[in-house]
RNA sequence: GUCCCGAUCGUCUAGCCUGGUCUAGGACACGGCCCUUUCAAGGCCGGAACACGGGUUCGAAUCCCGUUCGGGACACCA
């Protein structure tokens, strides 16, 4: 492959059929990064050839989804980015787009097509071709459309001339196809596996094989980087192209990625697990609407019960998140829009997607294999050779740790900032509950402690404290009885309980000025040592007062989130709760 | 069922093309220890894989064939 005489394009045609499925992205980020290694054009089409499921928002949705991972296409639909930055645009005039607006252009094509009986228009009805195929299906072969030999071509051009709904299919010649694959080698595919496929469907659409194979000619595409789901439509692309005498473009088909388990991911295995939940815990199809009425529009029990017991349904993706928070699951991310929601890093995402299927090959300074990597690094080294044959599985306990680590890596301001965007798009509420100090002060305890931005906010995630009023804390019992009524050495007391000192040390509390995270470990250090007690004792002491728990970030930390107040507030009803326990 | 593709630790993978340096390396996860006011992070250590069978060769994870297993495609969806 010579690069210097070949412009190289790629493109992402992804179908506006719902948001940008996880796997989409590494897909687009192969096109992109491929396009970018060669100082080539990356372009995005939208697919929006069926007509009854494409939709705008879905579009505008996918457009967003892909600029927030930093995939941004040169040419294609025009879009500004959240800083103002300008993708898209069509500066070889090759548009539209939007294969719906492009009817024109393949309406000539069979025209031609049909002149030089390389198409022929077909008047199958589905009833007709279903009974084909059952009957192939007995004969335990795989159905396959072939023109018949009695086929009058003057009477079926006639008909289709009179205005009879048909179908226009490809005179698919019986000829071996050879697909050379960047990725997987030679492939031959034998005559009688060919068929006559259709090109234009009854409601005047270009069907996905026609449509493809006209763009990405008229769009000048050099290279197809696609899923290895298509592997077996490439024949039939391979062969349109011949028949058209168009060019054929290098392909590399990308191995699949599949859940943990194996399955395919799929926008159901967010259904599957809320099902799962819902019977696990017993809840009732009328509990479950009840929790639903705030969804629009409403569920009825009804409806949830269909949806309890048909896997094959699946509820709003609005419904399936208020459910979610009601039962306290976490449902599993799925498309671009779930990561974002859980607070995954756009560059992390690319970097853990790249590596489903491709690899640097490079090594760190120290041995270890280079695996992290930004879209830069990517787009610099990105190349054919190194994509892998074997489909992986998802592993987010991987995507996690590298999320915990880019975000251990940031600077507090900056994890501060990031946290305070997401915010602003997901629960803007906390951004009026904290003052920027505070705000501030929990971020920084926070940082070093998550692996999502949602996290963060989480009652449960490491500085759950902060998001739970002083008067709901629930003292674990346990903790209690560890921390507070064990007996506790003093030198100074004798033999005394982590209850005792939490009243002592309380009152040095209220005391201090500034109430800082240093000014509190400091007064700590020093109660310690007049009291003669070992520094967890009371540190213990004061975490499961304050936190109901012997689990948060460093004790100074902990109370300069909560502020003097709140800290007070909470360690007087601690020992309050302990000393009724105590009697 | 037919066609197509694939096969290295639990998972992602390096190594394979250009056989020996591989008693197979790394990462994530897991277990242990250390550090420590808890947690997290960090440090150290550990268990863990060439699917199987034939060939070729002095020598095979690497090349060839077969078996098995896995996956994909078989629409007027894309």
């Amino acid at each position: 492959m010579s690069s210097t005489s070949t412009h190289v394009v790629t493109r992402f045609a992804p179908s506006p059929t719902g948001h940008l499925h996880i796997g989409g992205v590494r897909t687009a980020l192969f096109n992109w990064a491929f396009a970018r290694k060669h100082a080539g054009s990356f372009l995005l089409r939208i697919e929006d050839t069926d007509q009854a499921r494409s939709s705008e928002s879905s579009t505008r949705g996918i457009l967003e989804d892909l600029a927030w991972c930093g995939i941004d296409w040169d040419e294609g639909p025009e879009f500004i980015d959240e800083i103002g930055r300008p993708i898209g645009g069509d500066p070889r005039s090759v548009g539209s787009f939007f294969q719906s607006k492009r009817l024109d252009l393949y309406n000539r094509v069979i025209d031609e097509m049909i002149e030089r009986d390389l198409a022929y228009p077909a008047f199958d009805t589905p009833d007709q071709l279903a009974a084909l195929r059952k009957e192939a299906d007995a004969g335990k072969q795989s159905f396959r459309y072939k023109r018949s030999p009695s086929y009058d071509r003057t009477k079926a051009l006639e008909r289709m001339r009179a205005g009879e709904p048909c179908v226009v299919r490809f005179h698919n010649p019986d000829k071996v196809v050879r697909v050379v694959d960047e990725v997987l080698g030679d492939i031959h595919f034998q005559p009688e596996h060919t068929d006559d496929f259709v090109l234009r469907k009854a409601d005047g659409f270009p069907t996905y094989h026609f449509a493809v194979v006209v763009d990405d000619q008229h769009m000048g595409v050099t290279h197809i980087l696609r899923g290895q789901e298509h592997l077996n439509n490439t024949p039939r692309h391979v062969a349109l192209q011949i028949a058209l005498g168009y060019r054929t473009p290098v392909f590399a088909h990308l191995p699949l990625i599949f859940n943990a388990d194996g399955s395919k991911m799929s926008k159901r295995d967010k259904d599957k697990a809320a099902r799962e939940a819902c019977n696990k815990a017993l809840i009732s199809a009328e509990m479950i609407a009840e929790m639903l009425t705030i969804v629009e529009p409403p569920i009825v029990a009804d409806e949830v019960r269909q949806w309890q017991s048909d896997k094959r349904r699946g509820l709003s993706a609005d419904a399936l998140r208020v459910l979610s928070a009601r039962i306290n699951i976490t449902l599993p991310e799925i498309d671009v829009e779930d990561f974002r929601r859980a607070g995954y890093l756009p560059d992390v995402i690319c970097n853990y997607m790249a590596l489903l299927g491709w690899n640097p090959g490079q090594k760190n300074p120290d041995g270890t294999d280079l695996e992290k990597f930004d879209p830069a690094f990517l787009a610099a080294n990105f190349s054919l050779d190194r994509i892998g044959k074997t489909n992986s599985r998802f592993d987010r306990a991987k995507l996690a740790s590298f999320n915990q680590s880019a975000i251990a890596a940031m600077p507090d301001a900056e994890f501060a900032e990031r946290f305070r965007d997401w915010c602003d798009v997901y629960d803007p509420s906390i951004l009026s509950r904290f003052d920027a100090a505070r705000l501030d002060l929990l971020c920084t305890a926070a940082k070093p402690r998550v692996k999502t931005l949602s996290e963060v906010a989480s009652p449960v995630g490491p500085v759950g404290f902060a998001f739970i009023p002083d008067h709901a804390v629930a003292f674990d019992h346990a903790a209690v009885d560890k921390a507070l009524k064990k007996p506790v050495d003093s030198t100074t007391h004798g033999v005394t309980t982590g209850a005792a000192l939490l009243r002592d040390f309380a009152s040095e509390l209220a005391a201090l000025d500034p109430f800082t995270a240093e000014a509190i470990e400091s007064s700590l250090k020093a109660f310690t040592e007049s009291h003669g007690v070992k520094v967890g004792s009371i540190a213990q002491a004061i975490r499961v007062a304050v936190t109901g728990s012997t689990v948060s970030p460093g004790i100074g930390q902990t109370l300069a989130i909560l502020g003097l107040d709140s800290c007070k507030s909470r360690i007087d009803r601690c020992l309050r709760e302990v000393s009724v326990a105590v009697a």
